[in-house]
DNA sequence: CAATTTATGTCAACATAGCTGACATATTTG
DNA sequence: CAAATATGTCAGCTATGTTGACATAAATTG
């Protein structure tokens, strides 16, 4: 392949030569993680099509109904988004009656998230097709291969984050930026 | 505004246990992959602010660099972009002299896309962290679990795509829609 | 050869989902 | 009461995706 030639660069330094394991870089899993994360993600979108919802709404109904109660803040915090783009989708969410706001029990500046049923069913709804292609890619793992890609993906989140996906309390705080 | 009720949900069904593994649905892995993927996302993206570039140019540097002479057309099908999406950082990354188009050798219509040095430069260094993260995540594991991890994200991703990362050769062409 | 198809480029308009900055309001705290 | 905090909101900007329409050059086909 790559007969580069016939017609020629001329003035410029070009290279011909794919960028292979050069510098023993794993270009392999790095385009593994590119093609995957994709694919998972576009289940979701296709039903989200449907509903007039995109990803921003996904992630936000998806954590709601993981931690029903939450604060807006731990909700900031979690999706690493400003407050101000949190709030044209959790807007919609709420105005459409997937989630809804409970005054904090102790401090009422706050307002706590809980999904409402129709939520919990959207979310539910996208889960359980990206569960359905884990299931499938989990099928020839044995339980130390399971064991492994938890082991891998936990590993490749950072530090700070991580008690996010591995504790499920609320011990989320520290970040800043 | 808004006293949605100090405490208690009252006129709306709310509900406040969190979604577990109700319909057998393995939330811990769709989050780790959430998590796992944008912190993995956020050390190309920390340079490419540097450069002025987005994720974007990110993408198209690097299967520029791992298929040197590809084309257009190809381009677009592993990306699974518009051409008008693509035309956008193309030609920033061509006026900038990371990539440069050849008149293909045997159709002159195509134009086949080759890094610069630059352009070979910016996609290792961009790889680079990437790879340090995924070294790190590996590091626990032995051959069986790497390998795991690997059978784990080809089966993440659909049949179609697939042969792009599978396949190192350019038998990229078949895939129409 | 003329007509059509193909590969690519480009203009214009639009949507989503991030961002910053500034300011408002309610509530808790010192 | 004054200050800090949790949240909401207005306005505008950016990046990156989309569709639709049209242009051009080269290959293919009748």
């Amino acid at each position: 392949m790559s007969r580069a030639g016939a017609i020629k660069p001329e003035s410029d330094h070009i290279l011909d030569r794919p960028m292979g394991d050069t510098d023993g870089i794993d270009f392999e899993i790095i385009e593994l993680l590119f093609f995957a994360y994709r694919d998972f993600i576009s289940d979701p979108d296709a039903i989200l099509d449907t509903s007039g919802f995109g990803r921003a709404h996904h992630r936000v109904v998806h954590f709601v109904n993981r931690e029903p109660g939450l604060t807006v803040a731990a909700l900031l915090d979690t999706l690493k988004i400003t407050k101000q783009s949190l709030a044209r989708v959790l807007k919609q969410l709420i105005d459409s009656g997937y989630i809804a706001q409970v005054a904090g029990p102790e401090d009422r500046r706050q307002r706590r998230l809980f999904p409402t049923e129709r939520g919990r069913e959207l979310a539910l709804a996208l889960a359980r097709p990206q569960s359905c292609r884990i299931a499938h890619a989990m099928e020839g793992l044995g339980e130390g291969g399971r064991a492994a890609v938890k082991a891998f993906l936990s590993g490749m989140i950072n530090p700070a984050t991580r008690g996010a996906a591995d504790d499920r309390d609320d011990t989320i705080e520290g970040q800043h930026e």
